[in-house]
RNA sequence: GGAGGGGUUCCCAAGCGGUCAAAGGGAGCAGACUGUAAAUUUGCCGGCUCAGCCUUCGGAGGUUCGAAUCCUCCCCCCUCCA
């Protein structure tokens, strides 16, 4: 294990708050003495198996623990989940099946790995002990918070306000959150700052149960694509990391130029210094934001693919972006036409281009559609039998062949 | 149990008998420009056999020539009182 003082400035990095620098210091002296890692813990909800760049910047903090020599408890709440969560702004989730869930945690170990370490990660699921608590024992777990306590949480307190509904379930969140932290004997949690609520609650009950609290480190929440609301799934704003090599640099490339230095500094493993200086040449026009941008887009891709990928993706990307080339290993789809001819609206939405006539006849006519290199004028055009080259907006295109 | 306020197109949010497929914002998409799927700017943004027609405004009925707008019942949410 490497020296108190350069274990904090590794953990520092990025994290938004750290509760607290002293307790944390602490607990790290202890485990160099007596050899023993600190055991790290970070819940994940089993409802998403598709992880995405948000999820990195807690993955990628749960990695360092595990280079510097520590414990990582990987915990599934698939207990949490079975209940089914409805949090604010989406509607109550369904709760799910068995099945399902353990198809997704099998998902979720997949990807996770690809970050963290296997061999230095423990994953538990939290129904392991909670599917065994009674309901007396979860009255008297229940019963060590307040009501007026629960509506601190920053979550809670909006959607009061609001007259957004709450259930009475989850107040449990963060209780049963907290409890699994008793169970694991948690020496830090991580989370996003989100989080920092339920976080503080593993706090106040280990102390309830006679254990040491556990230090926690929050990170920030990562924006997505949009820049605005946070990187999830549901907003359709994320590069999962299961995404293709094009897409995930593609995807980086759609963010703003503000945005950039953002993922930057959250994802990147440069050393913050560069970014600065990156930043600063940049701002004064010595280093062109394209090129911060493909860099920073360069080594995402590299992290959940390879180089060559990267440089394929990159290389690819010019020619279809900049130089406006059609990809060379574009999808192929067979029509059929009816009595010889199949209009050109019609076309594109079986091909998948399009979610209905209407959109094909707009982008028509806003001149996005591209048939054989010729811009299409006419939003009543018809294909003739044999093959067709569709571009429809930017990125959209297909082989077409009509019989 | 009582009183009051709400449920509108992906999200937020106007509308309160015809001029409403429904303001505005966000998200999304397209064109121009460009440094890219940046920025900026213009336009689009329910569906269809598209100068017309059809289906939407929590659900089911009803009044009316005509309803998102009025009435009845039902479902759901919020606040206050008990």
């Amino acid at each position: 294990m490497i020296p108190v003082n350069e274990q904090m400035a590794v953990i520092r990095r990025g994290a938004a708050h750290i509760i607290s620098e002293e307790a944390l210091r602490d607990k790290l002296a202890r485990a160099m003495q007596t050899g023993i890692p600190l055991r790290i813990k970070a819940g994940f909800d089993p409802t998403a198996p598709d992880l995405h760049l948000g999820h990195t910047v807690l993955l990628q903090k749960m990695r360092q623990f595990q280079e510097l020599g520590h414990e990582i408890l990987f915990l599934i709440g698939d207990f949490t989940g079975l209940i089914g969560d409805p949090t604010g702004k989406n509607e109550t989730r369904k709760p799910l099946s068995p099945e399902t869930l353990a198809a997704n945690a099998a998902t979720y170990r997949a990807q996770v790995f690809r970050i963290l370490d296997p061999h230095k990660t423990r994953v538990v699921f939290n129904s392991e002990w909670m599917g065994q608590m009674s309901a007396a024992e979860l009255i008297r777990l229940a019963a060590r918070q307040t009501v007026a306590r629960m509506l601190e949480r920053d979550d809670f307190t909006k959607r009061y306000h609001a007259g957004v509904p709450i259930a009475i379930h989850e107040f449990l969140y963060p209780l049963v959150q907290g409890y699994d932290s008793v169970v694991l004997r948690a020496d830090v949690e991580l989370g996003g700052t989100d989080q920092t609520f339920n976080l503080l609650m593993g706090r106040e009950l280990q102390k309830e149960y006679g254990q040491e609290p556990q230090c926690v480190v929050t990170l920030p929440i990562l924006e997505g694509l949009d820049g605005v609301r946070k990187m999830s799934k549901s907003l359709n704003n994320y590069i999962a990391i299961q995404d293709p090599p094009e897409e995930i640099f593609g995807k980086t490339m759609s963010i703003s130029d503000a945005l950039m230095w953002r993922y930057y500094e959250l994802l990147s493993d440069l050393p913050l210094e560069e970014i600065r200086h990156l930043q600063t040449e940049t701002e004064a026009g010595r280093f062109h934001p394209m090129e911060a941008k493909k860099r920073l887009a360069g080594e995402l891709t590299t992290r959940f693919h390879d180089e060559q990928a990267a440089l394929r993706a990159r290389d690819g990307f010019e020619a279809r972006f900049a130089h406006k080339e059609l990809p060379d290993d574009m999808e192929e789809i067979t029509l059929v036409t009816s009595e010889g001819v199949l209009g050109l609206a019609e076309a594109m939405r079986q091909a998948g281009l399009t979610a209905s006539n209407a959109e094909g006849i707009r982008l028509i006519r806003q001149g996005g559609v591209v048939v054989n290199g010729v811009k299409v004028e006419d939003t009543r055009m018809v294909l003739a039998p044999g093959e067709a080259i569709l571009k429809v907006g930017k990125r959209r295109c297909a082989r077409l062949i009509l019989t």
